[in-house]
DNA sequence: TTAATAATGATAATCGTTACTGTTATTATA
DNA sequence: TATAATAACAGTAACGATTATCATTATTAA
């Protein structure tokens, strides 16, 4: 089902995940806008969450365990801390030709493409 | 824990892995080796992934859902088609130095990376 | 050959996520 | 601005993937 109706619910959480940028699992924004919200429910958290990732207006990455969530909807890259198992944003320039190039090793279209760095963050060095 | 002793199960489970090229997932190498070994236990082969692709003798492959494996350890690229969600090999060549080159834009430090292409599959186009 | 214990099979428990159901809020129209 | 249609909701049950537990079996070293 596609958007079509106003809601505070979908309004707080795009919110919540534009202000902050740790990637935050549906639970930890669910966690974080109960406070205000005490009979917000987890599953409208996650209903939310993939029509906006499905139509585009945020992301939703996959790195084993639970899904985490980014409010930046541009292409960018990620690091993956194997300690804490966090999530960081990475400047790293984005490879605008890597799809076009990657084409030739592939049977089908590709559409899109991810880059994520596995590595040990500072925090836990 | 750490490998010590030898055992049929996983042996069978690293030659599986390593016949097919399809990236099965734990239940899928089951249901295959369960033919010939009526008595293997779906937790026996989730073990053995799970240790196998901690010594790094394995990959273990998170792109949302079930996790996939892949019996090749080098680094490779991956395809995930959006239409039936198989995961194909890339032969893209590695980017040798793009951990080095990333290194200015994160704290912390950076062990590996993977890339992943998202499209649609010959067969389903 | 025996003793120590890693590894197993079977199953229960856990975790993240989705599906269901009756109620509420939003929106378009009279 | 009342009414009707229905998207979105809260609460909860169900689900699929994975991990944990535990008694038994197989491997290995002495």
């Amino acid at each position: 089902m596609a958007i079509t109706k106003h809601s505070k619910q979908r309004d707080a959480i795009i919110n919540e995940l534009c202000q902050r940028h740790d990637h935050p699992t549906a639970e930890e924004i669910y966690l974080s806008l109960k406070i205000n919200m005490p009979n917000l429910s987890l599953g409208t958290v996650y209903r939310n969450l993939n029509m906006l990732s499905e139509d585009g207006t945020i992301q939703k990455i996959s790195v084993g365990g639970a899904d985490h969530f980014d409010g930046n909807a541009k292409n960018h890259y990620h690091m993956l801390c194997s300690e804490c198992k966090r999530l960081y944003d990475v400047a790293y320039p984005v490879l605008e030709d890597i799809e076009k190039k990657a084409h030739d090793f592939v049977d089908g279209r590709i559409t899109s493409h991810t880059i994520t760095f596995i590595g040990v963050c500072n925090s836990c060095l």
